[in-house]
This record gives structure tokens, C-alpha cells and sequence, in this order.
DNA sequence: TTTATTGTTCTACAATCATAGAACATTAAA
DNA sequence: TTTAATGTTCTATGATTGTAGAACAATAAA
């Protein structure tokens, strides 16, 4: 695989985007991923197996949830903010504050 | 059927409550409700059949999204603004906002 | 009491989804 | 060049989902 598809800013949808985040373990990855820069796809703490994983990264990413960055045999990824608050103004700040008061834990 | 049965508060979960906005209608069904005060089934603006139409406000009422009241043959919607402020703080406003800067005809 | 209104439930079906094992691709290290 | 590490893609499967027609239930109106 040489590129990676990210839909650009003006076509995010946001049944999509909800659809992409109403499953707990892509919840839980992106908020992983909101309290840091960058993560390493190994690093995303999830008990689900490999393939499982990779589906609900490209998931994420097709809904424009996250960036992937290719780094040699690794991925690195992170939250689209600046398009997801330009697209959905206060909606990533309340959907993490909303998951964070809900469950503290993860 | 004589009792609707409405999570109580306490009770809702992001996840389901995100999957229930994910669908394209029932989000539309969410906007139009939080329009106005109350909205009677029959007044809600969709284009799916009437058997549809049920399946997705039974989805919205059991994930705590809406409440329905009975009068008559008639029901009655309103979104549990209350309850999603409590659990969620600003989460519905961001939403709502995140719709209409999406799609403002709807 | 009969008829009309409103909306649900039942049933069925095609489509999508979450899951994971196995095989594969790519790059880095030995 | 071989081996190890990282993660994707392929394939399959059981579960859930959105859809709508038909039958039904409950109430109101004639």
C-alpha cells in the first residue's frame, strides 16, 4: 500500500463520523489518540485481534476521524481536529468531554 | 400498548445515543423535534414508510434520545434535552450546531 | 356499534457490520 | 540475504440493521 485515502475536510459527513464513533472500541481509540500527539498503531490499547484493529482504523480514517502517517513499517495516527472543529465546530470538545464524564476509566 | 419504556437518566450511553444519531432520518427526525417544543409522530417529516418510521423512534426512545407521551391514538415527541445536558454537558448543542452548519436545509 | 385515525408489531429480506484466523506486503535489522 | 516486526488484506461467519407490507391494537368519531 503506497497512499492512504483520507476524505478532505469538505466531505466529512456527519452521520458518517457519528457512525464511526458510536462503536466503543473506535470510541475509545479516539480518545486515546485525543490525549496525545500521535500514536503508534501497536500502541492503541484495544483487546480486540490485529485484523479486528485495522478494521476499525480504516474505518475511522474513511469517516475522517483520524489521520494515518506512514513511517516505515509503522502507522502513526491522529485525530483530524483542525478539520473536524473547522467542519463541526465544538463537536469533538463535547463528544471527549461527553465520553470522559460517562466513563472516566478509558 | 399501555407504558413506553425510557432509559432513566443514569442509564444512557454515549455509544448507543451515537448510534442512534448515525442514521441519516433519525438525525433529521432529532433536528426537527429540537425545533419545536413537542411534535406528534404523524407530523414528523420523513420519506420512509410508516412501519419504518416507528422502528426508528423506537430506537431513538430506548437509547434516551427522545421521550414519547401518549394522547389518544396520537404520540407525542420531544427530545430529553434535560437528560443528554446532564450526561452529556453541550454535547447536543454541539451536534445540533454540527447539522446545521452540515446540511442547513434539513 | 360501526368506521376512521393513528401508530405499533410481526414477518421477511437484503445489506452492512464486528469479529478473527490465515496469508500477504513492506520495511528494518541481523 | 535471511529473519523479524508491523500491520493490512482476504475470507468467512454470525449478528445487527434499515426497509416495508400486512395484520393488529387502541382510541376517537359518526
Amino acid at each position: 500500500m503506497r497512499e492512504l485515502y483520507h476524505p478532505p475536510r469538505e466531505k466529512l459527513d456527519l452521520p458518517t463520523v457519528l457512525h464511526a464513533l458510536s462503536d466503543p472500541t473506535r470510541l475509545s481509540i479516539v480518545r486515546q489518540l485525543a490525549q496525545t500527539e500521535e500514536l503508534c498503531v501497536g500502541s492503541c490499547d484495544a483487546t480486540v485481534a490485529k485484523s479486528t484493529m485495522s478494521h476499525h482504523l480504516k474505518t475511522l480514517r474513511e469517516a475522517g476521524v483520524t489521520r494515518t502517517r506512514l513511517e516505515g513499517t509503522q502507522r502513526f495516527l491522529c485525530v483530524r481536529r483542525d478539520d473536524l472543529d473547522a467542519r463541526f465546530p465544538g463537536f469533538l470538545d463535547a463528544l471527549l468531554k461527553a465520553a470522559e464524564q460517562s466513563d472516566p476509566a478509558n
